[in-house]
Parts: structure tokens; C-alpha cells; sequence
RNA sequence: CGGGGUGUAGCUCAGUAUGGUUAGAGUACCUGGUUUGGGACCAGGGGGCCGAAGGUUCGAGUCCUUUCACCCCGACCA
């Protein structure tokens, strides 16, 4: 391609709003355009990007024996009512009628879809399993979109599902799917890590993010120091601590205790750990068509998890509850505990199974319990893992400890096994002749997400670095002098090698000055800009290395081989 | 969905407290000239329903009302 004729609408500033290095840079090396809020135009340079990283995903898929289709993008209202989701993923769901008055939504993610594809056309175990994949637009109208392609309301994603008749088969599946995505994204040049995660609204029993690890991400995760464990925040267990502090022995008793609300004032009072504490948080937790106040206790060291705990009640949303509302139930805030009291449902996180020592609230305005033992409450009370790990804590796998990091969710995948294929009733028929749902799988994976995931780890002041995996243009000759004409020849004749060697090159022809055409080539990232200049009248030309900014001069005889030998 | 902010040239922004010729700058763009190794310089030029609608006024980018859009923090979210 020629610079000259190429749509590249690059710009010294950056879009006011854009605060992240891909967003700003995508924005400004004429990748992407802004339409509305979380919608992009993707301009030649991305589109190039964006179908060269879905053809690595497709070779991936291709070996792992996955099949591509495409699923229309318009989706009838009736599949979501069938599953459920039209509810759960409520406002996200962009709806709209047709002329005939037919309530259709555009499509967020292709479970049902695919279900309804593949529910009586596939039904004897002998045609099983089956894997089908598209890489489609997606909608979802988010409450805020942000930072560019990392959060758009439409974006690119590949998704994958998975039918199988039995439940090892698809764990051999989601095997074989987990190292396909991780071959991926290290052909793509990532840095990243596979971490246990919560399953989320797509629902199913095991779940695996994808994260890029990146400052910007929006997701924490914590991995481990010593072994391969990883998981989401939401997700992410520990061991029980091997060294405690020392315990606050006492019998049980009820201590007056004035102005001690906070975990802080509790733990100073007593001059104890706040490991031997209760903290209560008391939230309102929402079921489809009621919602009621629980009580959630963890130890004062801990924190509560809300995802944990919107599990462990198995409910659509948790909210905060005001002081107001917990008197009306008669609670005491400051001084709520788990003993002797009714008044809420509990749930209470599993380290506190059977502790001793421990000092929690006595549901009485300026009282708490001391010496108490958990245990007495072992058959009244649910007991479920509701508490956040902390930075240190122990990996549930190992010795090592946790730390925590940001990541990018550029991929899910999840065991489903028959949520979808039950309330959809799409059944295959056994070796028996017996009728069962489809057990499955689902793979997503964020095209759009990343492009804007490779700029976030390959970037650097200038601008763009992209891999050779991902460039839109592999070199970039630059004919630093459009006047002279020796220049212009051997630009020219390289140009034309390299297209006939199959080679993805732009020639920069156009009459600008070296300095402007370095700092576009520079910003728009291009992995080798070869700098046919000056240096041509000793016959040489000088290679430059985007991702190390380094000038290499070379005879114009070699500079093909040295390239080919590069790429 | 709560709280806040911003809408003026393709882009980044002044101008709005105190209404007053023809609405500005930088950048980008066009023409001519000079320049040609790190986003050059000189001269000339094109480009605006001042987000939209209504109102106040002799007069509105500026004041009032309504509305829309976009952004930020939070809640939410493969």
C-alpha cells in the first residue's frame, strides 16, 4: 500500500476523553473512530489487525476440530424468554420490534442461539461431541462503556460451544479448548495468565478466565508466588492460616463494651487481632420477585466478597442496607452478632467453622460476646467460603502466597452442562436409547478486546509496537526525500520485491519532511521502517526497529535478505 | 441507575461571571514559495445553524426553561 493513497487519518492529539495508551493511540494512529458511546469505527489498519488475529483463532479452533458458522445477529425474544436470560441480563439485552410487531433482541453472547441450531438436528450420541464457533458482533448495551475497544456496547467475539454426552468428555473438551486459547494469545505475543473465576450470568459449574496482564485491567486477580494457581478476586480461595496470632483466651462471657462499632475500635479495645473478631455486613439481597436482609459475618480481618456471597444466597443482586433499615428488624448496628439471635437468615464464611476465642457482637447496644466458640453453631448455621483473600494470604495449592494483579478478561470459558440444554430441552438419544441433555460447554473470547490488549502491553511513548503476529503492515519503507530521485528508485524497488515475496509493506511516498514521516511511523507502530535516505549515496539504507528504536545501516544488496530473515 | 462535568472549525481548546460590530487561537486542510535526517518556515486561502427547541431582549455563543448527546466517579457487567 501507498502511504499516499492510504486512509490513515493520524493526529498529533488524542481524543480529550481517552485515557488509556490504547485508546489514546488507536484513536490517534488512525485506527478507530468514536460513533457514540461504546461504538468504534474500525478503520483499515485496525480491520487489518482484527482479521489477522481471527485468523490465528481460527487455526486454533480449526485443529482442535471446532467448526465455524454464523449465527444471524438478530435474535428472536421468545429463545431468551425460554431460558430465563431475558430477565437476568435485563437492561443489557438491546430490544427492538419488528414491522410485524415481533419483539427481537440483538444478539449478547449465542448460547440459545446455538442450542436452537443445534436441538433436534443433532440427536444420537454417535453424532456427538460437536463443537461450533463463530466470530460475530456482539451487543450489549452496558450501563457505561469505556476506554475505547476495551468496553464498547458492540464489540468482535469469538464464541465457541460444545455438545457432549457425557461430563468427561467435555472436561476433555475444555482441555483441549483452555490450551488452544492459551496457544493464542501466546502467538499473539501476550502476557497472560488462566485463573478460576466465577461463572457470572452465563452460569454453569466451572468456569476459567483469560486475563492480560496489564496495569489498566478492570479485573483483580490472585495468583500465586510458588505454584500455577490463579483465580478472579470473585473467586480466588486460600488456605486457612498457619500461623495465628495469639489468642485472646477467655470463658464466654457478655462484656460491656461502649463505642466499639468498628472492627478497629473492637480489636484496640481488647488489644486483640482483628483475626479474632466477628464482622458482620448486613446487605439486602434480591430475589426475583422479593428481596430480604441477610447477615453476612467474616472475620474482622476480612473483607466480604460480594460475588461470593451473591452465590452462596443464590440470588439475582445484592445492595447496601442503611442503618435505619436494620433497626426496624430490631438489629443493633455496631454490635450485631451471630448468637442468640433470629432476626435475619445468616450466612457465615467458612474459616469461622468451629473457631474459638472469638469476640462478636451481642445484638445489644454497647455489649459484645467474648470467648465465644463458633462451634455451637455449626448445625443451626449456614456456613459458606464469603470472605475476600488478602494479599499474603496462603494459595489453597500450595505454601506459596497471594498476590494480586491487574488483568484484562480477553477470554471465558466455562463448563455449562445441561443449563441451557434442560430448559431448552434439546436432547440427544444414549447407547441405551435413552433420552439426555446435551451436556456443554462455551468458549468466548474478545477479538476487539485484543487489539486494545496487545497496545496496553506493547507501547511506549511514541506510540504503537505491534507483534509480528498482529501488525497491520509488517514493513514500512520510507523514502526519507521524495525529491530525489535515486531515493525514490530503490524505495520503489524494494517496495515491489517485498509485495512479490508476499510481504505486508507500506512505501511512505508522500512529500513530507523525515521527521514527520518517523514520528507516524513510529506511531502507528509498524514493526521495521526501512529509511531509504541519505545514507543511499554509500549505497546503504538503514533498517529501524520500532520496538527497540534502533537504526541499523545496511548495503541496499542486503536489506531483503535481512528482512525476510526477520520476519 | 445515583452523583458530577462538558457540548463553539476535522481535532485540542479560548470566549460565557458583566448580552453589544463581521465568533477566535493552535493544529489539520488548500494555493504559491523556501526547506528536506526527528511532527519546518513565509505569504495567501477555504472551513462554524456556538448540541437542539422554546423564551427574555432593540440585540443572545453569553441570560431563563426544556431536551438531547458525550464524558468522569460509583453501582453494574463475557
Amino acid at each position: 500500500m501507498r502511504r499516499s493513497r492510504a486512509f490513515i487519518p493520524t493526529s498529533k492529539e488524542a481524543p480529550s476523553d481517552a485515557t488509556l495508551p490504547s485508546h489514546i493511540f488507536l484513536a490517534r494512529a488512525g485506527f478507530i473512530t468514536q460513533v457514540a458511546a461504546g461504538l468504534y469505527n474500525y478503520l483499515p489498519l485496525a480491520k487489518r489487525v482484527i482479521r489477522k488475529i481471527e485468523n490465528i483463532v481460527n487455526e486454533e479452533m480449526v485443529k482442535v476440530g471446532a467448526q465455524e458458522v454464523e449465527l444471524s445477529f438478530v435474535t428472536p425474544a421468545d429463545l431468551w424468554a425460554e431460558s430465563g436470560r431475558i430477565e437476568k441480563f435485563g437492561k443489557e439485552l438491546l430490544r427492538f420490534k419488528d414491522r410485524k410487531n415481533n419483539l427481537f433482541v440483538l444478539g449478547p453472547t449465542h448460547e440459545e442461539m446455538m442450542v436452537d441450531l443445534v436441538r433436534n438436528r443433532v440427536t444420537s450420541y454417535k453424532n456427538l461431541p460437536l463443537n461450533l464457533y463463530q466470530i460475530k458482533t456482539k451487543f450489549r448495551d452496558e450501563a457505561r462503556p469505556r476506554f475505547g475497544l476495551m468496553r464498547g456496547r458492540e464489540f468482535i467475539m469469538k464464541d465457541a460451544y460444545s455438545f457432549h454426552a457425557s461430563t468427561e468428555d467435555l472436561d476433555r473438551e475444555f482441555e483441549a479448548m483452555e490450551a488452544a486459547y492459551k496457544k493464542i494469545l501466546t502467538r499473539l505475543g501476550l502476557d497472560f495468565r488462566v485463573v478460576e473465576a466465577d461463572s457470572g450470568a452465563i452460569g454453569g459449574s466451572g468456569s476459567k478466565e483469560l486475563m492480560v496482564i496489564a496495569d489498566s485491567g478492570e479485573d483483580t486477580i490472585a495468583i500465586c508466588s510458588k505454584c500455577e494457581y490463579g483465580a478472579n478476586i470473585e473467586a480466588a480461595s486460600r488456605s486457612a492460616r498457619a500461623l495465628v496470632p495469639e489468642a485472646p483466651v477467655a470463658d464466654f462471657n457478655k462484656f460491656l463494651t461502649p463505642d466499639t462499632k468498628t472492627i478497629d475500635e473492637l480489636a484496640e479495645f481488647f488489644k486483640v487481632d482483628p483475626y479474632y473478631t466477628v464482622k458482620c455486613v448486613a446487605k439486602r439481597v434480591v430475589y426475583e420477585d422479593e428481596s430480604e436482609i441477610v447477615l453476612f459475618f467474616v472475620r474482622g480481618c476480612d473483607n466480604l466478597q460480594e460475588v461470593k456471597a451473591l452465590n452462596a444466597t443464590e440470588a439475582l443482586d445484592i445492595v447496601d442496607v442503611t442503618e435505619e433499615e436494620l433497626k426496624e428488624l430490631g438489629l443493633e448496628p455496631g454490635f450485631i452478632g451471630p448468637l442468640d439471635q433470629v432476626k435475619a437468615k445468616h450466612v457465615i464464611d467458612s474459616d469461622l467453622k468451629g473457631a474459638t476465642n472469638m469476640i462478636c457482637g451481642a445484638n445489644e447496644d454497647g455489649y459484645h460476646f467474648i470467648g465465644v466458640d463458633m462451634s455451637i453453631l455449626d448445625d443451626v448455621v449456614y456456613f459458606a467460603d464469603i470472605a475476600e483473600v488478602n494479599e499474603g494470604d496462603i494459595c489453597p495449592y500450595c505454601d506459596g502466597k497471594l498476590s494480586f494483579t491487574k488483568g484484562i478478561e480477553v477470554g471465558h470459558i466455562f463448563k455449562l452442562g445441561t443449563t441451557y440444554s434442560k430448559p431448552l430441552k434439546a436432547e440427544f438419544l444414549d447407547e441405551n436409547g435413552k433420552s439426555q441433555p446435551f451436556i456443554m460447554g462455551t468458549y468466548g473470547m474478545g477479538i476487539s478486546r485484543l487489539v486494545a490488549s496487545v497496545i496496553e502491553q506493547h507501547h511506549d511513548e511514541s506510540g504503537c509496537i505491534w507483534t509480528k503476529e498482529t501488525a497491520p503492515y509488517m514493513v514500512n519503507i520510507m523514502i526519507s526525500n521524495i525529491k530525489d530521485e535515486a531515493q525514490v528508485e530503490a524505495g520503489e524497488a524494494l517496495y515491489e520485491q517485498l509485495q512479490n515475496a508476499n510481504i505486508e509493506v507500506m512505501l511512505d511516498d508522500r512529500k513530507e519532511r523525515f521527521g514527520f514521516k518517523m514520528k507516524d511511523a513510529e506511531l502507528i507502530g509498524f514493526p521495521y521502517t526501512v529509511i531509504v535516505g541519505k545514507e543511499l549515496v554509500d549505497g546503504n539504507v538503514q533498517l529501524f526497529d520500532r520496538a527497540t528504536k534502533t537504526k541499523e545501516s545496511m548495503s541496499v544488496a542486503d536489506i531483503f535478505d535481512k528482512l525476510m530473515e526477520f520476519i
